[in-house]
DNA sequence: TGAATATATTTATATGTTTCGATATGTTTT
DNA sequence: AAAACATATCGAAACATATAAATATATTCA
């Protein structure tokens, strides 16, 4: 599914700071999908802080919201990941 | 090789622009080295704004520089690549 | 309906990035 | 040594991003 190089911009951007970086790693554990709440208690930001960096994420598609009630719950788009990492194998001759 | 969030943040600041991301697509034909002033004519940008991009790139190990007399010749830098997409595949569950 | 909770948006500020023109550095050729 | 060439650095303008404080929106619960 071959991303335009726009595309790989906005993810590697979405990727380029250690806090979304740790908002996504905590995926690896919490497998069906994290809380908003989960991820401000984690970061030492702000709540509007952080609500940024998920907007981000989201906008890049990285990250998938689904609401439940008044919280919201973020899960892994494994499918954009995937297909960004095929981008970057692709570079390699 | 798992690399630090924070080296991971700089590669991907390091991708985060199509100009950086389209300099590493040539790497794909040329695939023993491409040298300065191709990425010069190849790109609608001065040289000091290639030049910066290039270090960049240089920057966070994903290019290789390499003097030849006055040219300079960068190849790209394949186990970094692959430790980064390693960390990307990390995420997944 | 009103209070409490969760998340987003707005506004302001500080910091970082991209780009260019000018200039500097280093290398080869004559 | 001087000219020509290749690349890097500096300085400044334009633009983008991160953060926080304050405020707004939405949802649930009493």
């Amino acid at each position: 599914m071959m991303m335009d190089n726009k595309k790989i911009e906005k993810i590697s951007k979405a990727l380029s700071d250690v806090s979304r970086i740790a908002i996504l790693q905590q995926f690896k554990k919490k497998h069906d999908g994290v809380y908003c709440a989960e991820v401000n208690d984690m970061l030492d930001l702000t709540q509007p802080s952080v609500s940024h960096h998920l907007k981000q994420l989201v906008d890049a598609d990285l990250l998938i919201p689904e609401k439940e009630g008044r919280n919201l719950k973020y899960s892994l788009n494994q499918k954009v990941l995937d297909d960004y990492i095929a981008c970057l194998n692709n570079l390699k001759g």
